[in-house]
Parts: C-alpha cells; structure tokens; sequence
DNA sequence: AATGAATGAGAATTCATTCAT
DNA sequence: AATGAATGAATTCTCATTCAT
C-alpha cells in the first residue's frame, strides 16, 4: 500500500526482471529436480540449492513444493495446448491427427529435454524413481483428452477407446522417452515409427459393437 | 522371557513358521502402501500398522525400508521370471512369443491387483504419485529384457529395436492397467488387443539397416 | 498389537515408571518455561532443554505446546477442584465461602510455588510478559465460577455479580502473587488479609434491582 | 525519485508532519495487533499491514517490534501522569486520592478502548493469551506506585502495603476490565464499585506494626 | 525516506533407525 | 526375538531484520 511510487521506472523495472528471473531459476531448478529424482523425494532444499536464492526466497515465490509443481504443468500445458488445437482443429482425418499430435507432442519433448541439464545421475541416490517432469504430465493429460475425443467424435475406427488412447498414450510416450536419449536425436524417424506403430496396429484390432 | 535354545525340533520348526510367516506380513502390508502412497510417501510405521508386528520386529526382519522394496522386487521377479522362460523357450516365432508374455504378463497383473486393496484413494493425499509396486517394476524389466533379446537373435523384423521395445512394453504396461481398472477384469479381451496393437503394427514399421 | 507380553512383569513395570517419570518431567519444565517466560514465547525446545530428553520423546508424549498446556491446567484443576468443592458444599453462607475458597487457593499457590524453581530471572529475556501458569489459570477459571454460582443463587448480596466476581478473583490473585513472593510465606495472614478485604467492602457496594 | 534538499520550509515542515503521522499511524496499528494476539504472536508485519506503509519504512520510524512496545508504553504512561499526578497533589486524604486515581484510570481505559477496534476475536486464534497493551501496564504501574507511595507517607490506614496496593490495583484493573466489556460502558457506576470495594475494606483490614 | 525482495536463524514436527529391557 | 520408547538429523515454513534500488 504504498503511496506513491517513489522508484525510477528504470530502477522498477530492473526489479521486475530480476524477479521474473527468479521466478524462473526457481522453476528450471525444480524441473530438474523432479526430473532427477521425482516429485515425491524431491524437497524444496533440493530444489533451493540448484539455486542462488536464499529459503525464504523460495517462499516469497512458491507457497510450497506443491505450488511449484502445479506451476510447472500450467506452464507446459500453456505451452503445448495451442499447438495441439491446431493440429486438432486441421485434421481432415483420424490418421493425419495422429501424426500432427506425435510430431508436436515429441518436437515438445526435445525442446523440454534441452532446456535442463541433470546435474548428477539421478537414480543413484533415489531409486524406484519415475522421472516425469509435471510439465510431461500435463501435456501427455491433454494429448489422451485430444485422442479421446476424436474416437468419440466417430472419427476413428470403431475399437475400445479407452484401450487404443492408453496405447497411444504409451507408445508415444515410450519411444519419446527412449528418443531423447539418444544423441543425435533423430526426431522425423522417432515420429516415423511411433506413428506407425499406432495406425499400422489399428486395422488388425478387435471391434467393438457400441 | 524369550524361549531359550532348549527347542524340541517341532518348536524350532514352528518357529521357523512364524518367521516366514511374518516375512510374508511385512511383504503384504509394504506392498499394499507403497501401491497406495508410493515409497517416498510410505513410512515404515504405515508398513507395521497393516501388521501384528512392532517396529523392533520389522527390524529384524529386513534391515531398512529400502530392503523391503528390493525384496517386493525380487519377489515378483522370481515368480514371473519362470513363467515368461517357458514362453520364451517354446515359442516358434515373434508373434507366438509376444502373445504369451503379454498373456502372462496380464495374469500376473490381475493376480497382483486382486491381493492387495487399497483402502483409500492414495492420489487424494498424495498427489502425482505413479503408484508402481516394486513387483510390476521387476516384471517390466524382464519382459524389457526378453523382447529385447528375441529381437537381436533376429526373429523379429529389422526395425529399431530400442523403439520397438519400448513400444511393446508400453502398450503392454498401458492397457495392463487399464485392464485391472475396469469390473469385471477381461483378460482376454485386453490381451487380444494388445497383441493385435503391436502385431498390427509391425509390417508398417520403418525398415533399418543393422 | 504385541501378540503376547514377553517382558518380564519387573521389566514392564519399570518402563512404566520411566513413561511416568518423563511424563512428569516434561509437565515440570514446561511449568516451569511457561512461568519464566509465558505461554507465546515459550518454544517446545525452551521445554526440552529443562528435561534430559530428546526432540522426539517429547512428542512421544504430548502432541504440542498446546498440549502440554492443557495436561498442565487438567493437572491443576483435577487437584483443586475436590478442595474447593467441599468448601462450596459445607459453606453455610457467603463470608464462610470465601474464606474457606481463598483459604484453599493460597495453599495451591504455596503448593505450586514450592513446586518449581525457575532457574533463571525470567523477564530480563522476555519481556511482557504475564507469568500464570495453566495450572493457576485453571484454578482461577474454578474459583470465578463458583463465586458467580454462589452470588447467583442469592446467597452473597444484591450487587453487580460480574464486577464482585471480578474484584474477588482479581485480589485473591494478586494478594496471592505477592504473597508468594515473599521469604517466609504467611499464609494465614495473607488470607486474612484477602478475605477482610472482600467482605470488608461488601456491605458499602451500590445495590442493583435484579 | 525522492524529493530532495531544496525544500521550501513549507515543504519541510509538511515532511515533519507525515513523519509525526506514521509514527502515530505505526503506534496506533501496532496497539490493535498487540491486543488482538499479544506482544509474542504479532508480527511486524501484522503491524504494517494495518498501515500505509511498507516493512522497510517501519524500520525507518522504529528500530524493533521491541522498541514499538517500548514507545506505547512510554505514550500511555506519559499521557496518564500528568492525570494521576493532579489527583495525587490534590488530594487531602486517601480516600479522595483512591476515588480521584480509580476515575482517572477508568476513564482512561475507556478512551484506550474506543480507540482500537478488534477485528476478530483474538483468543480464538492465539488461546491463553491475556491481552494487555502496553499503555495500560504502564498507567498500571504508575498507579501501583502512588499508593504505594500515599500508603507510605502515612495518609492510609497501616495495614500491609504491598497486599493494599496489589489489591487496589486488582480491583481497579478488573472491574476495569469487566467494565469495558460493556454495552454500553457506565463509567461512573463502575468507579462507584470499585472505590466502595475498596475503601468500603479498608477499616476491617489487620493492622501491622511498622 | 520509501520500497519490498532477500536473508537466514530458528521454530515445529516427522520418521528411519537404534537400543535397553 | 520382540517390544516400543528414544534419538536426532532432516524437513517445512516463518519472520525479524537488512539492503539494493
């Protein structure tokens, strides 16, 4: 509640930024964090020390781990959602849909994969540890919605639904995750095969009756 | 005042019993709350509150909780690792073997989903939590291995065998459990699919030069 | 959920003794805390650091601060209420009442004084504030009830119940306080003094019309 | 940007007079926390949020929460004595001076009590805690001090002097107390009883030998 | 002077593991 | 072997105070 604002905008602005930049080390470094040894083991210590700030830092940021999680699906939903709706909206068919989806779900993985380097090996320390960031999480939620949807819609064959999105689901997943392992990326093959994959095993599948 | 060494052997024997048997109840109580909360979230007191025993006993029995998930482990491995043997000895070729691992694989599933029950819905407390057993965990990596395996001896096509690994655990994994989910379990209908979903696909496959 | 008791009935007796014993010991050194510094400042490691025991075994035994305040003023009023009752029952009249009620509450207060000894000057640290142990507080919330009872039922005189039972109360505590300041505490002459006072106004009080 | 040295007098002198208003506005929210959850619970930032200003100016007008405590003491105590002070020159003989102090203090009370609103009832959220300003711990010792000083100088009765005192200051602060908890607040009626309580006690009190 | 983000010591509490009985 | 209280490091979070702007 101040009265006035008695900084320069100059001053003001650089105050801005460096909050912003904050806010953004706290994220890359929880993203790494859950990534290395996931969500669960993970504790804001952790994540604090892949940072310069300082613990009430962290708080004057995120009210908790928890917060900071939510924070890291809404920002890659936010950044996947739109290129999925295109996709979803410009698909003539079930097969071109598929193909658009895999190819942007997997260019999201690449991008995501770079943008964080592990530090130490993870699974070392803490086992039995499913490394998936929440930004995957949400973005693998609105991919299954999306595939979901189109079955329902009728535009697909007439198979188990809630069968085939789970195995889209997993396949894409799947030969994503082992694909940003490799080096080179080859990304078009990965997508090559996932898709494939998908659409060579739908014909063979066993029909339902609605 | 605990008995002393002056057991008849059918003291000793009974004894014995117990052990196992307590063995057995810690094994049961871990596997039921690492499926509910996860590791990371499951204290040792939740895993003795499912049991008669006290702490002490849990003690003695393994010597931390880490022990107790490698033990779920080694568990489940032990058991599945025969049956999937016996598919991969005698099948005849690719598809023959792919039909029986994911058939074995499904029934270990709905063997494993019918011993335990989850009292509460574990996501409530714990949120993001992939509820994996240590079990499921083992059994994945054998059937990662023996896949694997049957494709570089070359009985199966000449494509990525990483990719496709990974795309045969995946649908195996996905729709397993999107199987034990429904009421009533149809193994077979879910097996049928994820056969035909991974065999289907394969002719469409990429080709790759070894 | 032992299945049987293979202690020795010496053995458990005497952890029963230790649990007693830690028990007590906690309820001293959180008396004594609450006392030196008050209940706001006082922290459960100001608590523990009066005791030989660890972080945990405290919370082995009570939940909270909090909690412990209210074993200690349960404590308190569990031991003065009989005493005070009894006044409250063979008290022919008013004066008898509060003689016998002022009587009994400086003997708890010479009770408790004698009880603890703080260790060090209490206000130089923290200042503000207002020692009163739950256990004194406990006894006063007694001692008000019963006076308001008392007047309520027409046994005291037709005066304001709310300032009376205010005025009671508030120079029992104090004449009471200061009493027990002093080196040698006289009881009698401090009840005297106490009791000459409340009665002693008693017939000069404005009269209200009920 | 701040305004700088080339201030007209006006200009300076309208400086002063925001510096007396935040002083004043820091002193007055910081009466309303300490009431609402006492001195220990409140923080700084409670204080602050109950004012125009930001953390860092509290510090520019106060060195501590401590020294906020310190200077309503120092308010209350100093706006009090001049009031005590002109009963206690003024008085021919005890019971004027009790009557004159018992008024003063009262009235005090009041004018404390219309200055302040609680928001919420603050025993719920910090349980225990008596409430007590600053200001009227200071008007309290005041009070304390010229009784005892007026009993000294042989104008009262020779009765035990710490016990009159203590019980002069009981009453006056509880009837006060209970006084203020009305609806509406009859001052006069409250002193009436109060004075009465107290000099009506005086002549049955057991004299001491100095 | 004002601002409000940053700091970090310290508070409450949990929990894997040990150990006296 | 069994028991369960004790231990204390580790965790989350708060808040008085400082300091760059």
């Amino acid at each position: 509640m101040p009265e006035t604002d008695l900084l320069s905008p100059a001053a003001a602005g650089k105050r801005e930024q460096t909050k912003a930049q904050n806010r953004r080390a706290i994220l890359d470094a929880a993203r790494a964090v859950f990534a290395d040894m996931g969500y669960q083991a993970a504790t804001v210590r952790d994540i604090i020390r892949r940072t310069n700030l300082s613990v009430g830092a962290f708080y004057n940021y995120y009210r908790s781990k928890e917060e900071v999680y939510e924070a890291l699906s809404d920002d890659g939903a936010r950044r996947f959602r739109p290129i999925l709706a295109a996709q979803y909206e410009s698909a003539p068919d079930f097969q071109t849909y598929i193909r658009g989806a895999v190819r942007a779900y997997f260019y999201f993985l690449v991008d995501e994969h770079n943008s964080w380097q592990s530090g130490r090996d993870p699974a070392d320390r803490y086992p039995h540890v499913h490394s998936e960031t929440p930004e995957m999480k949400a973005v693998y939620d609105q991919v299954r919605w999306s595939i979901a949807d189109v079955l329902a819609k009728g535009q697909g064959p007439l198979v188990d639904v809630d069968y085939l999105t789970a195995a889209c689901i997993a396949i894409a997943r799947e030969v994503g995750a082992s694909m940003v392992e490799r080096d080179p990326i080859e990304v078009d093959d990965a997508v090559e095969f996932a898709v494939q994959m998908i659409l060579g095993g739908l014909p063979a599948l066993p029909r339902v009756t609605p």
